[in-house]
DNA sequence: AATAATTTTTAGATTAATCTAATTTTATTT
DNA sequence: AAATAAAATTAGATTAATCTAAAAATTATT
């Protein structure tokens, strides 16, 4: 089990989310799209994935990533997550800063350094964007997460996690007054645009736009 | 001035090192050594990196490094540096382990984490093995290092670097008891084979080697 | 100063990762 | 089911970084 490439190590992560935890087959192009790459290059890398026995690659039909290959896009993606604890608990980023940052710092290769970033984080469960942080072994708890559009008119909420995590949706949550951990409570839908009305820990009454509300996730 | 590959920035970085802080002329063979690579890959390497102005390269006749690689090398150094200060200092590794993981985390590119960095560890002026750590304009005292074998009987010094950072040396000064700020006496030393007797913090009397005195160094 | 030894560079290959353009396979639509 | 569209793969190039082997330049030694 040779290390891997950063590149190989971002395709991997790709196909691992694209898959949705690894279920899914995923498309060449869909892979293409999410790396900003072209097609070509993806049924290169798949084609050495494959022969690494990180995926299961079978030519014009997609391809599923192989619990070999879950287990190695997992510790990229503990890495990622911890180093954006780091990143926004100890350096004091913001959260809508750190995923270029963290892009980076997954890639560095030493399990110690890991175990010890992670002891001195406290061992966290999720990172700043809500999202669970997979232990040593790759496990984690969901928490169950659902889209604000879909919490019915009166439902409270707590904001754990957003689906888009571009930097320009994040500053506007930040304008807004929507933040991670805030608390929620529906007061109107509006049904032909999908827009709705939120109480924001109890005092603050927000509009969002139906965009927002399908991209901010709570846990109720 | 376009950002340096991993690759770029390390050849930099030996070139810095062996031409004393950029005075010397450096010859082709002495990085391919000190990189633990081939001569005809170094010459390609300086080929391209003359091209980039980070160094003056005259065929056959070795490289300076410009002033505009000298800065590049200090950034790198400076960021190498300050990882090894938050590994020892705040994930408690020992001082013989971080050079390999800080030779990772060196080119990691982001300004603001750098100084974010900085800011987090308090500005510390010197990294766990006494090298002087530069701002960020590349600047540095460096504190006067004289090796313990130069010291002359009776001398007093406090250890601030150590000459050769391999992993044996640095355990092998663990076990026999000197570390970064021990204070030292020279009691006794040996003239027909360099070695010597010396009094770690007033009260261990150690008996050093000729090749450990002149590895260690202290400010006195 | 001529020859030998050493150092450095060039020439030619190789590997990983990427691209464009052409081709092939699969899916969709008449 | 044939034709068309879409998706995916292959072919062929390119770039960075490396290597070995051969050639050229420099330095050292008779």
């Amino acid at each position: 089990m040779k290390k891997l490439s950063f590149a190989e190590e971002n395709y991997l992560k790709a196909v691992y989310h694209l898959s949705n935890a690894g279920e899914l087959d995923v498309s060449t192009n869909s892979i293409a799209e999410e790396m900003d790459t072209k097609a070509a290059s993806v049924s290169d890398m798949l084609r050495r994935l494959s022969e690494k026995e990180m995926v299961v690659y079978r030519k014009y039909q997609g391809v599923k990533i192989s619990e070999k290959g879950k287990t190695a896009a997992l510790q990229v993606i503990r890495k990622h997550r911890l180093w954006e604890v780091f990143l926004v608990e100890k350096l004091k980023f913001n959260w809508d800063q750190v995923h270029e940052i963290a892009e980076q710092l997954e890639h560095i290769k030493s399990p110690l350094l890991i175990q010890r970033l992670d002891d001195f984080l406290g061992h966290p469960k999720f990172d700043p964007h809500g999202d669970p942080i997979p232990d040593e072994n790759g496990l984690f708890k969901e928490k169950p997460q659902v889209p604000l559009a879909e919490v019915e008119i009166s439902g409270d909420g707590i904001v754990v996690a957003v689906k888009d995590t571009n930097s320009m949706f994040l500053q506007h949550l930040d304008r807004i007054g929507i933040y991670l951990g805030a608390k929620t409570k529906v007061t109107e839908k509006v049904e032909f645009d999908g827009s709705m009305e939120i109480l924001v820990d109890g005092k603050n009454k927000l509009f969002i736009s139906k965009e927002v509300a399908e991209n901010v996730l709570v846990t109720h």
